[in-house]
DNA sequence: AGCGTCTCTGTTAACGCTAACAAAAATTGG
DNA sequence: CCAATTTTTGTTAGCGTTAACAGAGACGCT
């Protein structure tokens, strides 16, 4: 099997010139003339030439390869964001090459960050949102253009981050607006960074407006947990509003709420996190924050490509601002 | 920037040993006396020798890297896959370098198998759901190993595939064994082999049990299509029991009939197919058909690499059958 | 005409690895 | 203990590409 395509010297020959000024067609040299370079252009065409990516990393230590190490790829936001990065990679001309990782600890990114270098990957971006993760960032080699998405914002690591401060902050502070006393979190786990970060802002906003906030509950990114904290908030007749740290732990608040008869929004409103497509079907449709991947994306990729060619690994730092969706899950509180 | 690291010629010196004596070391070759590997081994581990890939695919043909094709990886489903099989490659010692790719049609396809190959890949899988996928795939060279997933089934390329038609004609006969006289179908886009099959299996039970199938509602996956859909079988009270071919265009059904106050169960059944991990928290809890996304993966994968060792072709195909996973929204009619 | 200066093309040498063969060392059998 | 084997190691030659330099024309200037 494997019956080895035609290599630059079978073009070459065919178009009558050197293997070297058909490598020059292809990378685009200035210095071939027209005429030349039409001829080696059919020759390729004719023999259904394709460069070898691999003999070409080799003599530039470069591949055309990205690699992105990522966790739990089954999450919305994960995935869209690596559907995102790799759209963008291959208009870019680059190929993206994932290690998802089941946990995010040391020794796993490690793992995959060194299969990604035996690939010589041209750079690598880290989906990183715990804390575990930094540490590994920290003790990688210094001469591999890499960025981090969702990382931890206190590292001198070239980052591209969602506000995620700012999101929480728009959520609770469009709870307020509607006129709510408080406004209750359901969180995230707290060790990703954008649990932190949302937790932050839904605190910030409750400060800025003169209020105690009241204690997260602590979930876990899931509709499982977000029932289990939604079944507590039901049973506590002060509570009018919940901001929850993303839409798949307001689906399970929704429903518990719904389970113990308690009436979204006339009595309790919500608002959730991610916008994920079906959030906009959920009973009722949910009131959320969408963050931009492919925005996130196109910034991370910038990031790297310009680490690539410049050489530089400067520490940049990028945010990428969410935007508030309304739906139908606020309202008023009832007096 | 990009200070190469050590290669094997350094390794060879440390160990005093030729690089090739490194080379077998490191492919576990069998003829290298024990003392000499553990030299080696020591002189990889002080020097943080890490083998350069590009080169050893140069030189064997063949990298350590599957390419996988796929088009929307945000859906569940393929997401999943992605997924799973990018855990099982790596457990293989394989990394996973994804083309996705906007449409799944014959030039896009081709366009992605070809970038593929230019990094000549050992194997590619291709998630080729579409018909217009298959075209694309028969014009591919003939020496790649391949495999497709959700594929054509009546076209001679190894396929593995979850078993769409039992998994739909078990959901369907759930809800005839609830009680239910018959039961509507909203499908997925008609080009998708899995909507095919969904329709398919649907159609099968209703025929077994001499029941005249009422005509398919085409859907697109997305929970707003299925919103649509929701909003007609609504207006009709001769509707007791629906199926849907995913679970996102459920939800939207499931929204459609809480708008016009048409409960569920109480007054019609539905049943989904995917069993994202949301949909025990619809309201109510989502009665659904699960597929094996993992026992796919490793199907697939170990097809890949049988094809890859033994260079044989063979169009295997591969079955896995789904599970109902029965919760609250199916209840016999009310008479 | 002679000479420098472009533009275009060719030649040669890597890149880091494995395959194939050759040589050396260790082991066996009589 | 020596020849015949077997095991272990080394040597050489590519794999297909780009980089660096060298050569050949074409052109313009004095």
């Amino acid at each position: 099997m494997a019956v080895h395509g035609p290599a630059m010297t079978d073009v070459a020959r065919l178009a009558g010139v050197s293997h070297q000024t058909v490598s020059r067609v292809l990378n685009g040299h200035p210095n071939v003339r027209e005429q030349t370079r039409l001829r080696v252009r059919a020759a390729i065409a004719e023999l259904g030439y394709r460069p070898n990516g691999a003999a070409r990393a080799l003599v530039t230590g470069r591949s055309q390869v990205i690699g992105v190490v990522a966790q739990n790829t089954t999450l919305y936001g994960p995935a869209s964001l690596l559907a995102a990065l790799e759209q963008t990679a291959a208009e870019e001309g680059f190929a993206v090459s994932v290690g998802s990782v089941r946990n995010l600890d040391h020794r796993s990114i490690s793992a995959a960050v060194e299969r990604h270098l035996s690939h010589r990957v041209a750079g690598i971006v880290v989906i990183a949102p715990v804390e575990s993760a930094g540490e590994a960032l920290e003790r990688l080699p210094k001469d591999v253009p890499l960025v981090t998405v969702d990382g931890d914002p206190s590292r001198p690591v070239p980052l591209v981050t969602v506000d995620q401060v700012a999101g929480a902050r728009a959520a609770t502070q469009h709870l307020l607006d509607a006129g709510h006393r408080t406004v209750w979190h359901v969180s995230g786990p707290t060790d990703w960074f954008d649990s932190v970060g949302r937790i932050d802002g839904w605190r910030q906003a409750l400060l800025a407006a003169g209020l105690d906030p009241p204690p997260p509950m602590p979930g876990d990114w899931s509709a499982a947990s977000g029932y289990r904290c939604g079944q507590m908030l039901a049973r506590m007749p002060e509570v009018t509003a919940v901001f929850t740290a993303n839409d798949h732990l307001a689906l399970g608040v929704l429903r518990a709420l719904h389970e113990f008869g308690r009436r979204v929004p006339d009595e309790i409103s919500v608002v959730g996190f991610d916008d994920v497509p079906e959030a906009a079907y959920f009973i009722p449709p949910l009131t959320t924050v969408r963050p931009d991947f492919d925005a996130v994306a196109r910034a991370s990729l910038q990031m790297l490509l310009s680490q690539i060619e410049s050489g530089t690994g400067g520490a940049l730092r990028q945010t990428v601002a969410p935007a508030l969706v309304a739906r139908e899950s606020v309202a008023p509180p009832r007096r």
